[in-house]
DNA sequence: CGTTCATCTTGCCCCAAGGGCATCGTCAAG
DNA sequence: CTTGACGATGCCCTTGGGGCAAGATGAACG
């Protein structure tokens, strides 16, 4: 035979042979992950090449380590155009399925520590009083994953607006789940400016009032999710919070270092809560 | 005021101070893991108190290490019965995390070996011939999860129905996809036994035919999942395998220890490619 | 007192990555 | 030619919510 008389392998051959369902591969096939060699055109039947099960195998390995299928997609695409780029791909995927690990390892000692009744000794609760500020401010809505663009987006815009003159205050990260405006923004970003900044498309300027504050001062890797929210919950719990009525302010992180230019171990930011 | 009087949240300002949403704390509260201290009986509006913070942030820093739903439930039900016991759930569920991590890091230094276009050097194939054996066997369509609970189930079974005598082969599961239709295909351990054992109702007698298989040894960790897919990808991958027809027999796992009494470095199984 | 607007309620649809079932079409062996 | 094993498709289910709509309510303001 020549070349359309191949072997070829039913779906259900295909799957024994790569550990895959048959359910799998028809939606690796309609999300063009990976396509049958060819469909007989009368009854619809895919039928795959000896060839496809190295790349299938790949997946299923690929899946086992959960990536997506659309990082999957990615990386496939890549390894097309060059071996390295791929390899890339799985070591940063690796690296964060480290990252993650490393934090839920941290939270859970927090968990623990309160399981067995003790009080948080990993984190040190201090209280600060913090004037009332001018400053920059854009707000928007997102989902987890777009936190870490919005964050260098806003920071660029902040610092061309500026134009070489020194901020007034941290950049600080509002976490306000009501705001009284149209936009129901769970997330604004500021940083302290001179009085002569004026507002632009992206950027408006506020009054932030003068508060106190109580706070912790966390590193990096306690930075990570989910490991701050241990860090939230020791402030949420502390004394100088349960006993003094909370502010109609929202919580707040006050950056002290740009995190990609850190260390794991190094200071990152300040978890803080307005206190009324 | 009195008992029914304390100050009660609504649902925007608990969740506001939990880091939950509002629609988490909906859900939470439908599947009882977090009732509402009471809710307006004209207008069906929850009202939480104040006391309810801790449990709430616990459920929301549980949830950040992956634990579903139902184990904080029963990691919550513990709590209020003993705290060692809940204490003792979270250590199981962080060193199952831990199992599944490098189990992944294993798995994408196979990947990663594919990727440099390296031929896996993880893994030392070899291929044996099989003599016909009769076999105590039983076969059930089960979920990952089930696995485990069948195996136990099938080793006391045939341990009992054998009554003391040596089996004269090895305890194998057979993955067979082929059996039922569609879905997962249904999985069957065999025991090898000797002529006089019968039937059950459970057990079935059969004689698994003569044959030559490709195989590897692995190790425990190499054993857990997803790492295992490296061990099914380096057989299906060898010369061995793709040289020669592959057999109508179904792949399977060949122990040579209890799992249970064995540390992650020694070896636990043969993972076995009938060969036509 | 009424009005506004923020907030709350429920209900519905959506996501990934499939599992499972039913129905129907097809292929191959006896 | 029949039968039974496969395959294709479509629909509903899962987890833990996100998002939106419509309607009800509460509180603050004039």
């Amino acid at each position: 035979m020549l070349n359309g008389g191949r072997q070829r392998l039913t779906i259900g051959e295909f799957a024994r042979q790569t550990q895959l369902s048959a359910k799998a591969l028809r939606i690796y096939d309609e999300t063009g992950l990976l396509r049958p060699a060819d469909i007989d055109p009368s009854s619809g039947r895919r039928r795959y090449a000896a060839a496809q099960l190295r790349r299938a195998r790949l997946i299923g390995m690929l899946r086992g380590c959960d990536m997506s299928l659309a990082e999957i997609g990615q990386l496939l695409a890549d390894l097309d155009v060059r071996r390295e780029l791929a390899a890339d791909r799985l070591d940063r995927h690796l690296s964060e399925l480290e990252t993650r690990q490393t934090s839920r390892r941290l939270l859970i000692r927090h968990v623990h520590a309160i399981l067995r009744g003790e009080e948080p000794s990993m984190f040190e609760i201090q209280t600060r009083h913090v004037p009332a500020q001018r400053v920059m401010s854009v707000q928007r809505r997102l989902r987890v994953q777009q936190i870490a663009p919005f964050v260098r987006e806003v920071k660029t815009a902040f610092a061309d607006h500026l134009a070489g003159r020194k901020p007034t205050g941290p950049f600080t990260l509002i976490f306000h789940n009501t705001i009284d405006n149209e936009s129901d923004g769970p997330l604004e970003a500021v940083l302290g400016c001179p009085d002569d900044v004026q507002v632009t498309d992206l950027i408006g300027i506020r009054t932030e009032p003068a508060h106190d504050e109580a706070f912790t001062t966390i590193t990096k890797a306690q930075w990570d999710f989910p490991a701050i929210l241990a860090a939230y919950d020791a402030v949420a719990c502390s004394a100088e919070v349960t006993n003094r009525p909370r502010s109609a302010l929202s919580c707040r992180e006050v950056y002290l270092s740009e995190p990609d230019a850190i260390g794991h171990d190094e200071l990152i930011c300040d978890i803080a809560f307005p206190l009324g």
